[in-house]
DNA sequence: AACACTATTCTTGTATACAAAAATGTTGAC
DNA sequence: GTCAACATTTTTGTATACAAGAATAGTGTT
């Protein structure tokens, strides 16, 4: 059989947390989940550890696993942080970022402006993430450009929501083009307020973020 | 027994490899440990995947665990994240802090200046985090509160290196006193910059770091 | 002596077994 | 009918067993 299948199903389980199979105080049954996923129950509660520690399973003594969402004061705050992250990294990147990385992030955000103009949610999505994944990259910090993919990734769902509201494409778009720009330029500043408006939760976005949440509590 | 070893031993291990028990490229041997913890191997390996996701160990299929210390380059990373987590705490704990806080971050200064006049390093390095951990809590925001203190836990064996150094202690508290005067004022991008400075790793203290860095390398 | 190849030993990864705690169901008193 | 006490069943936590891959030692060849 595959080797190291811990962390392959821990994977598989987060999958599952994000898509909604599994919603908040769920408890993830492990004879049941072992059998399912094929395997016995020692992988599944090395995977339980880790995704204890990643923040997505609570785990109580001698009660089991239970999925936990983040509740809206949590999601708020990680946004703030999400929004100070992308603000430091673009701080970094707008003084290292190189000139092929550039022409990436151009690339990518004509891509996101054809998927605009296609209605194409998904390609939008996917050329999105890469702007901002190569954003983190440029930081010239290995460890920063870590951290921040790991928290993008963990609001990746409510984030996918988000896109999903009119007009919000197009004016994620434009913002894209005020980062590229104050990155050309190499003002700092700049690109760190603009990538700190881009990804900060505030005005309407709030409303809308809190609409997906109540919708998906049912 | 008592119940949850998992997690308890996860955190001896990373007492073992901070205190330097274990060195970078040391095995963790599954056998070894688990009969100097009394446990089997079933526990252990669990403690394993959550020092996996912290980063402290490095789990190689088919091959084990192997502590993982972070290497110069890294560090240096690491200390640049910690500086502007530490600026955004101040920036935000600037505008929420509150005056017990207020109270409680004088208060630790001066058992810290106290120190400093009877040498004593111990103390000085309590009173000193209790003053991060309050800015971290004052920032209003738990989830970035939580972020904060990992790293800072996770740098903690070199930051209390960097204190040996003369001079050093006396330096800091004269920069905690910049950055009460900030939050007291509230005034946030002088308060994110005055703790971002103090906690950077630059000019002297760089060369301090490395020199730390090459006696443990023995 | 250096190297390739094989056999042996160790070690990991996973399944299973078992004990202890929690949850559930049942009985009986009021 | 409600509740409490006890018995039964689940479920967790840990130990042990076993199979397969990796490391090591040993053998023979050049």
């Amino acid at each position: 059989m595959e080797q190291r299948r811990a962390d392959n199903i821990a994977e598989q389980l987060e999958e599952l947390i994000f898509n909604g199979t599994f919603s908040n105080g769920d408890r993830l049954d492990e004879v049941r989940l072992a059998e399912q996923f094929g395997v016995s129950r020692t992988p599944l509660r090395e995977a339980f550890q880790r995704l204890a520690l990643s923040g997505l399973v609570e785990l109580i003594p001698r009660r089991g696993a239970f999925v936990r969402q983040p509740g809206p004061v949590e999601l708020m705050e990680m946004f703030e942080v999400m929004a100070e992250l992308e603000a430091v990294c673009g701080r970094l990147a707008a003084l290292r970022i190189s000139d092929d990385a550039l022409e990436e992030l151009r690339d990518a955000n004509a891509k996101c402006q054809a998927a605009v103009d296609n209605r194409d949610a998904d390609t939008y999505y996917i050329e999105n993430e890469r702007f901002h994944m190569i954003i983190y990259q440029q930081s010239g910090n290995s460890f920063l450009a870590q951290e921040a993919a790991k928290l993008h990734k963990r609001l990746k769902p409510f984030r996918r929501q988000q896109l999903r509201f009119r007009g919000r494409m197009a004016q994620s778009m434009a913002e894209h083009e005020l980062v590229v720009q104050a990155l050309e330029r190499g003002t700092a500043d700049q690109a760190a307020d603009t990538l700190r408006g881009h990804v900060a939760v505030q005005g309407e976005k709030f409303h809308q973020l809190m609409a997906t949440l109540k919708s998906e509590a049912d």
